[in-house]
RNA sequence: GAGCCAGUAGCUCAGCUGGAUAGAGCAACGCCCUUCUAAGGCGUAGGUCGGGGGUUCGACUCCCUUCUGGCUCACCA
């Protein structure tokens, strides 16, 4: 249902084809100036009329006046009243046989789309500083679904390099295979910090764990062993994270698998006269020092991230074609990224356009940045706990009798964690503390859910529609305002994908739950006469759908009652 | 020193390709549960959109300049 195009179709200006008026068509600031507004100030130059005359022109010329309850000209603008009840039909009909593919759509049908992001590294805990990361990764993740792309979610996992080594070290030194096959990761960062602090002092830690991390590369069994363990108990631990937060992959290709695959892109490097030799390294220098270099092998023959990442790039290219690559990492690595996709550019890959970073922004705590090695963290899973326990206290407190209490917890507090993370734009670096993260009041997930579980209770106690439908009985500001948000869900997925930005998806689930919640306090629907109910059952059929979808498509869960 | 990003209400932030009187939430104060879920709704208060120029009929939005903060700038990832 396009009412832009209603609209350009009904508006004739000589000279001006439907579609530059489609294109100019736009919201009116405030929502009683109507549905759609048309500015006039583009046409005045060219015609030499004020644009005053010309929207008075324009709003007693419409061609469909009966689509229109109001046509009005101001100031300059042409502001539209669509036919109220015949929009709100239309709307909520597509709505409800739509049901859970409304908001979806056939744009990125036939092309491939890859994800790289979460991107974890083994032998460290899940921190708050991944939860951005993760959290923006999936939501694209499924937005893209929604928008009909073939999509490969990636993590690239951190499973290489000198860390291993001293992993190693430590554990032979200090470790415990029962306390870490108890605690995983949190036994693991135990004796990773020890290393640390240790090194200080003795410097041959270092040189012990080069020499181990030389080990597993070169196939010692043992060494092979012990890397091969830290990485299973990573990965069962990251893997509780995920489920909890509704984030899957298609591939776990990290670091380790490209080992035998930089060598061709080096030499094909060699070949076409881009590496050069500075300093005992061989880097790729850019055209007039627009960049500086990008180092790809070290002095002492070692390769390095941005390696790693070439090849990543080209495998990926080879394997999945894709349309677009995107990379989901935080913006501390601008430079890198703009190096990589410039060597590739350098290369002749035309491809190499379709390689996105899509940067974010950083989480520090109050009293600093996150630093895994000093052990400054916060830990996710602790973060989840005390938001499922806050979670649980609240539904004590507000609806004790309610059942499978501990399980609409878990999506509550789950639910205004993923929210809070995705409700601010990505870029925005976030300082993080409990109290902002626990409030679950105003624009927050548990807001969003609690309108869900509304509309939920209200549908069962309505019961079945049946008999005539009064659509006169959501004919009002709020009703009408309900509408028009649901009827532009569509276009805020559309926008988030386009954008790459989760949080115009938050947003928009935002407005719709505070229409809801208006259009609730101001009419009610189950004790009103049954046709005008049947209505207001439906549009709230409707708001169901959308907070569904819509909260689905950032991994939240929707429980019924809460 | 250079490059990139950010600067909007006390706090946290929206503001789409330039468009009408710059919007929310939190915090503060006041009101609304004998009617469908009060994790809710309503109201009050709160602003030189960092500063200064410029382009434009029109600038939070574009250009220049300047201040502040963050990130990055060769062998970590």
């Amino acid at each position: 249902m396009d009412y832009k195009q209603i609209i350009a179709d009904a508006v004739h200006i000589d000279g001006v084809s439907a579609q530059e008026i489609y294109e100019l068509l736009a919201l009116p600031k405030d929502t009683s100036m109507g549905d759609f507004c048309l500015p006039c100030f583009k046409f005045a130059k060219q015609m030499r009329i004020s644009p005053l005359a010309i929207a008075q022109n324009i709003a007693t010329s419409i061609v469909a006046p009966e689509s229109f309850s109001h046509v009005e000209a101001v100031g300059g603008y042409v502001n539209f009243r669509l036919n109220k009840t015949q929009y709100a039909r239309k709307v909520l009909d597509k709505i409800l046989a739509e049901n859970d593919n409304f908001g979806c759509s056939s744009i990125g049908k036939g092309k491939t789309i890859c994800i790289d992001y979460s991107s974890v590294n083994i032998a460290k805990p899940f921190h708050m500083g991944h939860l951005l990361n993760t959290c923006i990764g999936s939501a694209l993740y499924k937005i893209c679904v929604a928008l009909g792309y073939n999509v490969v979610g990636i993590n690239h996992l951190g499973d290489w390099g000198t860390q291993f080594g001293k992993l190693i070290v430590a554990y032979k030194l200090w470790g415990d295979k029962a306390d870490i096959d108890k605690r995983g990761v949190r036994g693991l960062l135990d004796i990773y910090v020890r290393f640390h602090a240790e090194a200080e002092k003795d410097e041959a830690l270092n040189d012990q764990a080069r020499f181990w991390f030389k080990q597993i590369e070169n196939g010692n069994q043992e060494a092979i062993d012990l890397w091969t363990w830290f990485k299973k108990i990573t990965l069962a631990e990251v893997a509780k994270i995920y489920k909890r937060l509704d984030v899957r992959f298609d591939s776990y290709n990290g670091e380790s698998f490209y080992n035998d695959k930089m060598q061709p892109i080096l030499d094909e490097l060699k070949e076409k006269g881009l590496l050069e030799k500075s300093e005992g390294a061989e880097i790729v220098r850019f055209d007039n020092d627009e960049l500086p270099p990008c180092l790809l092998v070290r002095a002492d023959g070692a390769t390095l991230y941005a390696t790693r990442d070439l090849a990543a790039a080209f495998y990926r290219k080879k394997t999945y074609d894709f349309y677009k690559c995107l990379y989901v990492v935080a913006y501390q690595q601008n430079l890198h990224f703009q190096q990589v996709f410039k060597v590739i550019e350098k290369m002749g890959c035309e491809w190499s356009k379709d390689l996105e970073h899509v940067a974010h922004g950083m989480v520090s705590l109050e009293d600093g940045a996150l630093s895994t090695r000093s052990g400054n963290v916060v830990f996710l899973e602790d973060v989840l706990n005390k938001a499922v326990e806050k979670a649980l206290a609240v539904i004590e407190e507000k609806n004790p009798n309610i059942a499978n209490k501990s399980e609409i917890a878990e999506q509550v507090g789950v639910g205004a964690i993923i929210f809070g993370v995705l409700f601010n734009n990505r870029i925005k670096d976030s300082v993080f503390s409990y109290d902002k993260v626990l409030n679950f009041e105003g624009e927050t997930g548990p807001y969003a859910q609690y309108t869900f579980a509304r509309c939920n209770s209200v549908l069962e106690k309505g019961g079945d529609i049946v008999g005539d439908i009064d659509w006169n009985g959501i004919d009002s500001e709020e009703g009408a305002n309900l509408v028009r948000l649901l009827d532009r869900f569509p276009d805020a997925v559309e926008e988030a994908g386009r954008r790459y930005e989760p949080s115009i998806v938050t947003r928009h689930i935002i407005e719709v739950a505070k229409a809801f919640n208006k259009f609730y306090f101001e009419h009610n629907i189950n004790n009103a006469d049954q046709p005008v109910k049947n209505a207001r059952l439906i549009l709230a059929k409707a708001t169901k759908i959308v907070l569904s979808k819509g909260l689905g498509l950032l991994g939240i869960a929707t429980p019924s009652h809460m």
